[in-house]
RNA sequence: GUCCCCAUCGUCUAGAGGCCUAGGACACUACCCUUUCACGGUAGUAACAGGGGUUCGAAUCCCCUUGGGGACGCCA
């Protein structure tokens, strides 16, 4: 026996939620990688859920078995894991929901709502050239709807193909739309075109299946991207084929790169992947994503998730795209990761070289000198935006990323060959055990062998760390400990 | 081309008719701190797209222009 709709209202019940409680859902498909708008959505979706007690529901929308892309539900379902905003419920699969599709599209047809269609690709793309041509907005021009039952019925025998269009309903009623951010928007139904609800194989396109799902999971606010406002008042005429109340709509602004346009799926920062590889913190690139979209009333830039969901209203919520500006999410990563214990950012920096299989020897040495290893994250975390920033700025902490340098880079601080041994020499032979000795012996260093302070330090720098960039040296010293340090200026000595 | 959305410093924004000689943050610049580099502190540069209305009064409301974005698929 077929199921019909009133079978399916019964196995999908109205939700017994609180009055405010908002049900919610993102629709990513898997036509492509993690996309950073998804995640946009999906922190929209949680801190909505989240307010009133409400669900956020993960549903996947495969419908193009074409385009599906193998991994891609994956990938999305461990971003969003990543991203803290994992859902209540789902993921659902529309492929897995044909039949209540299918249903729902006969009974439209059975209703007068919706009709076959036997138009062939070649038709409609003539009809789109002889529209463009004559520039007006292309749309299907209704041809099949005047068919009769029977004649349907007879191309059906014959074995042709349909697709199911939804009934534009001839009205001068302009349709408006109540769009949480941006209030009504009204638009004219001559614009709307009879779109394609059920594909010739049988598989529902997005405006039937969406419509249709959030229906039957009682979606109470339909959050998405502003390239829906244009197909929105489609939808409440599907809605209203069905008798249906149509939830509200929120549409959320589209992200856009520094040319400000929307940010292209081509641009490799555009995929939550890269942010990650570039060793972002989840709840640094949250909060970014918040913060681009969303003012503090404090004017806070660093919040949790939980402080944006019981602040934020709809209203409140940018209806101008912004610009990705990779500068403030440094500084707001650079907040978080400066708030970390040596032992958390020391945990987070190694299950970073794991996930991205860097450094095994530095992943190694590490392993074998823990306690070592935090002394080092415990210096100026701050100097780090990202977790990769760890490398460049405490690699040479670690014996396998030590270079001891060369005479040449020594000679760029002081020409003077002997006095360059004299100085490391006389720095070794010290006993320097509090910050005050190290003042002593540099000056005093100095002071011996008649060069600028500066010199002694830098040489000493250069000697310890291969680098002239560093953190104090009495604590870079006092971290590495006596034995790394005379070792170390001797292999400098060495060099020489 | 048609329809829709949008418009405050370089960027994200505050702003719901008088609290605005427009506030904050990032970025930038200078100075302080510092014998490197960061951090921190202080100060500074910097915006209401243009034109008409409405009003005693407009960044705020209305209209036009301009500019930007989006949609117009058997994609989502």
């Amino acid at each position: 026996m077929t199921k019909t709709l009133a079978d399916f209202e019964k196995q999908f019940p109205e939700r017994n939620l609180a009055a405010d409680a908002e049900v919610v859902r993102i629709g990513p498909s898997p036509t492509g990688m993690p996309h950073i708008g998804t995640a946009m959505q999906a922190i929209i979706n949680k801190a909505l859920a989240l307010k009133n007690g409400g669900v956020f529901v993960l549903r996947i929308e495969d419908t193009d078995q074409a385009r599906t892309i193998h991994g891609a539900t994956e990938a999305i379902i461990e971003s969003l894991q990543w991203l803290g905003v994992e859902p209540d419920e789902g993921p659902f699969y529309q492929s897995e929901r044909l039949e209540l599709y299918q249903t729902a599209a006969k009974h439209l047809v059975d209703n007068g709502k919706a009709y076959h269609c036997f138009c062939s690709a070649e038709r409609l793309q003539r009809l789109r050239e002889q529209q463009t041509e004559a520039k007006v907005m292309t749309k299907y021009d209704g041809k099949c709807r005047s068919l009769t039952k029977e004649e349907v019925q007879a191309k059906h025998a014959a074995g042709e193909k349909s697709v199911v269009r939804m009934i534009v309903p001839e009205s001068s009623d302009k349709i408006v739309i109540n769009d949480l951010v941006r209030g009504d928007i009204e638009f004219d139904p001559s614009v709307l075109d009879d779109s394609v609800l059920l594909k010739s194989d049988g598989w529902p396109t997005y405006h039937l299946a969406s419509v249709v799902d959030d229906h039957f999971m009682r979606i109470t606010t339909v959050v998405r991207g502003e390239e829906w406002i244009s197909s929105a008042p489609k939808h409440v005429l599907i809605y209203r084929a069905f008798d249906w109340q149509p939830p509200k709509f929120l549409h959320t602004v589209l992200l856009r790169d520094t040319d400000r346009r929307k940010l292209s799926k081509r641009r490799d920062d555009t995929g939550i992947s890269w942010y990650r590889e570039q060793g972002y913190l989840p709840e640094g690139f949250s909060n970014f994503l918040t913060r681009v979209m969303w003012a503090h009333p404090e004017n806070k830039d660093i919040y949790s998730l939980q402080e944006f969901a019981q602040l934020v209203t709809p209203r409140a919520l940018p209806s101008t795209g912004p610009i990705v500006d990779i500068k403030l999410l440094n500084f707001i990563n650079n907040q978080y990761i400066s708030k970390l214990t040596p032992q958390q950012l020391l945990k987070k920096f190694m299950a970073y070289l794991q996930e991205f299989n860097l450094q095994p020897d530095l992943q190694h040495e590490i392993n074998t000198n823990q306690a070592y290893a935090e002394k080092v994250m415990s210096l100026e975390p701050e100097r780090n935006d990202t977790l990769a920033q760890v490398l460049p700025n405490s690699g040479f902490f670690f014996d396998c990323l030590y270079k001891a340098p060369e005479a040449e880079d020594l000679k760029r601080i002081e020409h003077n060959h002997t006095t360059i041994v004299t100085i490391l020499n006389a720095v070794k032979e010290s006993v320097i055990d509090s910050a005050e000795a190290w003042s002593r012996v540099a000056k005093e260093t100095a002071a011996e062998y008649n060069v600028k302070n500066k010199i002694v330090f830098m040489l000493t720098r250069m000697a310890l760390t291969g680098k002239d960039k560093t953190p104090p040296l009495y604590e870079v010293m006092e971290i590495m400990g006596p034995e790394r340090v005379g070792s170390r200026l001797a292999q400098t000595l060495a060099n020489l």
